[in-house]
DNA sequence: TCCTTACTGATAACAGGATATCATTATCGG
DNA sequence: CCGATAATGATATCCTGTTATCAGTAAGGA
């Protein structure tokens, strides 16, 4: 039986009202303001939970540990600030790449990252 | 000093005949065909050398350990295949993707990642 | 050729991200 | 309100990729 508890609200809260993906660690400390004493492993089990039933899904960059977000319906991308590490929503898309593939592969999808500085980094001095 | 050993050449050589990025251990099984007794920590420590020297540059694609590649002069691609998840070189680029940078954004920077089966996993089942 | 010392190989140690363990807590059907 | 048990928190453990250690080897200038 599936129970209902405050920390699985609490992720959930967390991960919902923040409109970029999060690090288990960024959701952790968010999550702790409704639910102090939460733990990272209880971080990890809802995650995997709410993966599992589609809920939300995970975002991997190049280099980085993997961040989660809400599930979204349709394609997008992300953009990384190079000051601040945060990763933010993109919501457009280059559209259909399948002719920079070599002769000979077949493409099935891809993945973009932006890179550059956020609007709170911008005129930040690196 | 610097000096020049069998095992540089060998690392070398095989990243350079190699014309996709390789994995530490993809280029320690290469070159052992020239140097058997290569060990890992070797193959690090030359890829350091040629990191910092500009002669090799690192592929990092997302919820993957690095790959490394001989610098190429000019801006390039990856693609994956999901089949034997080697990565190959992609020589073009969508272009300026910066229409695509949220409002406020300054963007200096792209990766792309195609993803698909390669020339020899095309019709191979998953 | 000899000698200095940079380089090597084996392996221990490390780093971080994620999972397993286990006693305790708290959800929720009855 | 109880009681069975799913879920939790603290922390040990794992895992994979990478680096440090150190005695032994070999490059290359003299």
């Amino acid at each position: 039986m599936q129970r209902n508890t405050r920390q699985k609200s609490a992720v959930r809260a967390v991960l919902t009202s923040s409109h970029r993906p999060l690090t288990p660690q960024e959701i952790l400390e968010g999550a702790q303001g409704d639910v102090p004493g939460l733990g990272i492993a209880t971080v990890y089990r809802v995650l995997k939970g709410l993966l599992e039933e589609g809920e939300a899904s995970a975002v991997e960059l190049p280099g980085q540990a993997a961040r989660y977000e809400m599930a979204h319906l349709g394609h997008h991308h992300h953009f990384q600030c190079r000051a601040c590490d945060k990763v933010f929503e993109v919501s457009g898309c280059p559209g259909d790449l399948s002719r920079l593939a070599p002769a000979g592969f077949q493409m099935d999808g891809h993945e973009v990252v932006l890179y550059g500085r956020c609007a709170s980094c911008v005129g930040t001095p690196s």
